[in-house]
RNA sequence: GGGUACUUAGCUCAGCUGGUAGAGCGUCGCCCUUACAAGGCGAAUGUCGGGGGUUCGAGCCCCUCAGUACCCACCA
């Protein structure tokens, strides 16, 4: 059959793909003979799609997989989704909002349905995208309800591991519930760990208050970015060894605004040098000032009592059982647990403005000064956090990051860049306990009951809890905790769970650890650490071998991708292609801003202008290899794309070629190497060296996670070489020579196309299967009915014996006479149409071999060998060591001089650089003796070049 | 404050354990030559951020300065 005269990719694309998944060619092979290669997807959010990372990243895991299964490998690419707690819970909120109804409003039980009706809905969404860009994912895997999208981290199997983790741990006593100060999201209404808190320095103001002595001899002037907290303070803080004023210590101040008196105390932590040398000390809602209250609480019995509701608006009354310690009802009435009515109800930013200007009203505010300081936000919503002392639930880490730093420095798990190990080791180093409950509907919810007296029972049910409360004496009502718990708890378990985990599974024994694992930077402690600290915990096994860091995708311009800026791009436009209009309506649709609006319009008109061409998935995958270098960052720029759907344009055309050089002729097939029917040109045994060279950097490309090499390798061979050079040489042999001469070649073309098309494959899957299948039967490497496919052949192993030195040398030879032609005519502005005689001196027998190829490569009309000197003629020569070529066309001398004296200042440099290099007693003593030997060849290679040019510029005089 | 990475051609980036500066895209010529104009052939362009050091020799190693990006912590 035809192919068509370019590559369209729309029409190939979707009918492998449907034919790869239902013939289970994505499925591991279950022959644990084989070595198993295995990698776990990083799971998307089960409602989201697919952005330029994940693309970006699943190429290249779809590039190793397919590598590793043609090796023969016994491949499995788990594939999942994660329920995104937060995320999803936020997205389904946002639709009831638009119905003008809340959460609470529907309940609980009827807001979780609604999550799931969402998540059946929209869930398959990523999933066809994943399909579209061609990744051989395991799709049926660890598959549970039938949908082949692999695992969800909320289906009953992931879930009752999770419940089961949760159980041990607690038994191991690594899980604990406490009151703890955590950071409070006050809009989504629950607690979030550190690093989902963002820092960003912003434009604020401080402010210095004076808190009156109680004795009314003077008063304190502190320093506060928060004045709002001052209701809570429960002490003032100096430097101990603060001179200025010792003397203080153990006196009380008036808490302004609240009649209430507070002491002085004396803690390290106070800088003397920073603001005005008083601290106020706020425990409820400042970590620091929690710290200083632990030190101090027992000594100088001071509360701990929050000001503010969860709701982030000021309390209409403090809660002293908050204190966690008991006091006196005489101690209670001392301190300010009492709100002034002023206040109560607030907001917290509201009351700040008006404490600000009651004490400004009772002379006690000093000063109001701008003042930059980092605010910390709660990364999902942007809200400023505020510490909260509420119940969690927390678990211990610090044997775990022991472990877990263990894994790193034994080397049992490896990063790529190196360098990512330092940052998963400083966050391990200092690592926090990880508080794990969520006040969230959407999630797994914590495994416990409580009974009437608020006793809990952490149970993997109900039955179980019951039990557990029974054998204590309780047969009564049993409330489970309505917390769930943070979505990454149950995706730090993936790598054990998905394999069956618990049960003592034969995927737990083969597929434990993984091979690799790639993922972006951002979740090295989100994800990465907490799945080796967890494996390790259940398994004794880390989860992974290495770890791939992938760059995170920016625009071409360097810029983070973000939907206000209109620089986001969808990898399936990309593929398929977008008109300016449809990009323009789906990039401002639903947007919040209108000013935002206009911004993202400009941008897209002036990148877009066209809107943006159809490349096809190959082209989007090889564009993705071709970037992925170790930098930390990847601008994704769309002329690169665009470039590498011209080299699968390519790669399509040069199979036409040989296609209808080879279809229904002898290429020799059945035939020995050897067998004296086929005669192997120099060219030949030369582009057969040349791919063993490439296939061994494509595999050295993979085993150092360089796609970039590994693409890079495959692009030159095909283009630079085997369509700019062998088909070219090709096509002379074919035209002129012998009949074994001409079965080589068409032997040679085929083969080693048919090679190549297997060596690129797993980067870009459909454009190689569609070609291979037209190509491969012609060598007999398929029936060429279509039952076979590329994805299950061999991967091309280089063959070290093929490289051969004297073929390299030999075309090494005929491209650099070639070149020196081309150039003649370039420099002579001899049309490429206008074929011209040349005359060649030097070995006879030598360049009787190369003319005819020369003849044809440099568009000439005849090529005339001479031994020794040259013609005298008023014609351009150019000099290949020591053979001087002439073409014979009439010229003006003038300029001809001038060009070859160019060319003589430029070779009498090099040599004067040279021979200072090997006058240098230094150099020629402590080089290695090859480079100085190097340099002598270089020497005399121009020496005779220069005496060449000489004698033909002295010719012209 | 601590840390990591980066600075090479107009743009985006390679450059392996130090040994003659590279690619893609873009630019400029000339060509619709029967695989490919999504193409062919040719050309131009770099004191490798500045300075210093080590070395026979530095884009690469060391020091220093400057700039950029990101991460962690945080002073009220």
């Amino acid at each position: 059959m035809e192919l068509d005269k370019s590559f369209e990719p729309h029409a190939i694309e979707s009918r492998w793909y449907s034919l790869w998944e239902s013939r289970g060619y994505f499925k591991h092979s279950g022959d644990t003979t084989r070595p198993a290669y295995s990698i776990q997807l990083p799971p998307p959010n089960v409602t989201g799609t697919l952005h330029m990372g994940h693309a970006f990243q699943q190429t290249l895991m779809d590039a190793l997989i397919r590598y590793h299964r043609m090796r023969g490998f016994n491949t499995n690419w788990v594939m999942g989704s994660d329920h995104a707690g937060i995320a999803t819970q936020i997205v389904v909120e946002r639709q009831l909002e638009a119905e003008g109804k809340k959460r609470h409003d529907l309940g609980r039980e009827k807001f979780i349905e609604r999550v799931w009706e969402w998540k059946q809905q929209s869930g398959s969404t990523i999933t066809r995208q994943m399909r579209r860009l061609g990744t051989s994912g395991n799709w049926t895997f660890a598959d549970t309800d039938g949908q082949a999208s692999g695992y969800f981290t909320m289906d009953a199997k992931m879930s009752q591991a999770v419940g089961e983790v949760f159980v041990r741990l607690h038994e191991q006593g690594l899980i604990y519930r406490g009151k703890r100060l955590v950071n409070w999201d006050p809009v989504l209404g629950t607690a979030v760990s550190d690093i989902e808190v963002d820092s960003e320095e912003e434009d604020g103001k401080i402010w210095e208050i004076r808190y009156p002595l109680e004795d009314g001899t003077g008063g304190v002037v502190v320093a506060t970015t928060r004045p709002e907290t001052m209701l809570g303070d429960v002490a003032i803080a100096v430097n101990p060894n603060d001179d200025r004023y010792k003397h203080l210590i153990g006196t009380r101040v008036a808490l302004p605004l609240t009649g209430q008196t507070i002491p002085i105390i004396a803690d390290d932590y106070v800088d003397p040098e920073f603001g005005t040398g008083f601290v106020k000390i706020t425990p409820a809602h400042d970590f620091n000032d929690y710290q200083v209250w632990l030190r101090h609480k027992d000594t100088e019995r001071l509360p701990l009592f929050s000001i503010f509701t969860l709701e982030g608006t000021v309390k209409e009354i403090v809660d002293l059982s908050d204190s966690a310690f008991d006091l006196s009802q005489d101690e209670m009435t001392q301190v300010g647990m009492i709100i002034p009515e002023a206040y109560r109800g607030l907001d917290r930013f509201e009351a700040r403005k008006r404490i600000v200007a009651d004490l400004q009203t009772q002379g006690l505010l000093v000063s109001e000064k701008p003042h930059k300081l980092k605010v910390p936000r709660s990364s999902r919503t942007g809200t400023i956090v505020e510490p909260m002392l509420t119940d969690q639930w927390f678990v211990k880490m610090d044997r775990m990051a022991e472990r877990g730093l263990e894994a790193v420095a034994k080397g049992d798990v490896k990063f790529h860049p190196e360098h990512w190990a330092t940052t998963y080791n400083q966050w391990l180093e200092n690592i926090q306990d990880w508080c794990i409950s969520r006040q969230l509907w959407w999630g797994h919810q914590i495994p416990c009951w409580y009974d009437e007296s608020g006793r809990p029972y952490v149970a993997r049910d109900e039955a179980e809890a019951k039990a557990k409360a029974a054998a204590n004496g309780y047969t009564g009502a049993l409330i489970r905790d309505p917390d769930v718990l943070d979505t990454w708890f149950s995706s730090a378990l993936v790598p054990f769970t998905t394999l069956g985990w618990p049960e003592k599974t034969k995927e737990l024994e083969t597929f434990l650890p993984s091979s690799v694992l790639v993922t972006g930077f951002d979740i090295i402690f989100f994800w990465v650490a907490r799945m080796i600290m967890m494996t390790l915990h259940f398994t004794d096994k880390v989860p992974f071998h290495d770890v791939y860091i992938n760059a995170l995708v920016r625009d071409a311009e360097g810029q983070k991708m973000s939907k206000s800026k209109g620089n986001t791009m969808d990898p399936l436009d990309l593929i398929d292609g977008i008109s300016l209009d449809a990009l323009l309506q789906k990039s401002t649709v639903g947007l919040l801003k209108a000013d935002h609006k206009a911004k993202i319009e400009k941008y897209i008109r002036a990148h877009y202008s066209n809107g943006i061409p159809s490349f096809g998935a190959d082209a989007l995958r090889f564009t993705f290899a071709s970037l992925a270098t170790f930098a930390r960052t990847l601008n994704f720029d769309l002329s690169r794309c665009e470039g590498y759907r011209n080299f699968c344009n390519k790669l399509w055309n040069a199979t036409r070629f040989v296609l209808m050089n080879t279809e229904g002729k002898d290429c020799g097939l059945g035939l020995d190497e050897k067998d004296s029917s086929l005669h192997f040109s120099p060219a030949d045994r030369w582009i057969i060296s040349l791919l063993q060279r490439t296939e061994a950097e494509v595999e050295k490309g993979f085993a150092e996670y360089r796609f970039d090499n590994t693409a890079t390798a495959i692009y030159k061979f095909v283009w630079d070489e085997y369509c700019d050079w062998y088909v070219e040489i090709a096509k002379v042999q074919m035209q002129n020579g012998t009949e074994a001469e001409q079965r080589a070649t068409r032997r040679t073309l085929l083969r080693v196309l048919e090679t190549v098309l297997r060596l690129a494959h797993p980067i870009i899957p459909f454009i190689t299967e569609e070609l291979w299948q037209k190509v491969a039967p012609l060598v007999g490497h398929a029936k060429g009915d279509g039952s076979e496919t590329i994805m299950l052949q061999p991967y091309p192993q280089s063959q070290p014996e093929k490289i051969d030195a004297a073929a390299e040398a030999w075309i090494g030879e005929l491209k650099a006479l070639t070149d020196a032609v081309r150039n003649l005519r370039g420099e002579m502005s001899v049309s490429p149409a206008q074929r011209v005689p040349l005359v060649i001196s030097g070995n006879k027998e030598n360049l009787a071999q190369l003319a005819g190829y020369l003849k044809v490569l440099g568009k000439l009309s005849e090529v005339e060998i001479v031994e020794g000197e040259l013609p005298s003629a008023n014609a351009p020569v150019a000099v290949v060591g020591s053979m001087q070529l002439m073409l014979k066309i009439e010229i003006d001398v003038v300029a001809e001089k001038e060009r070859l004296l160019k060319e003589i200042t430029r070779l009498e440099t090099e040599i004067a650089k040279a021979n200072a290099k090997l006058g240098n007693a230094g150099f020629v003593e402590r080089a290695p003796p090859q480079v100085v030997a190097q340099e002598r060849e270089r020497l005399n290679n121009f020496g005779a070049t220069l005496e060449n040019l000489k004698s033909q510029y002295a010719r012209y005089s």
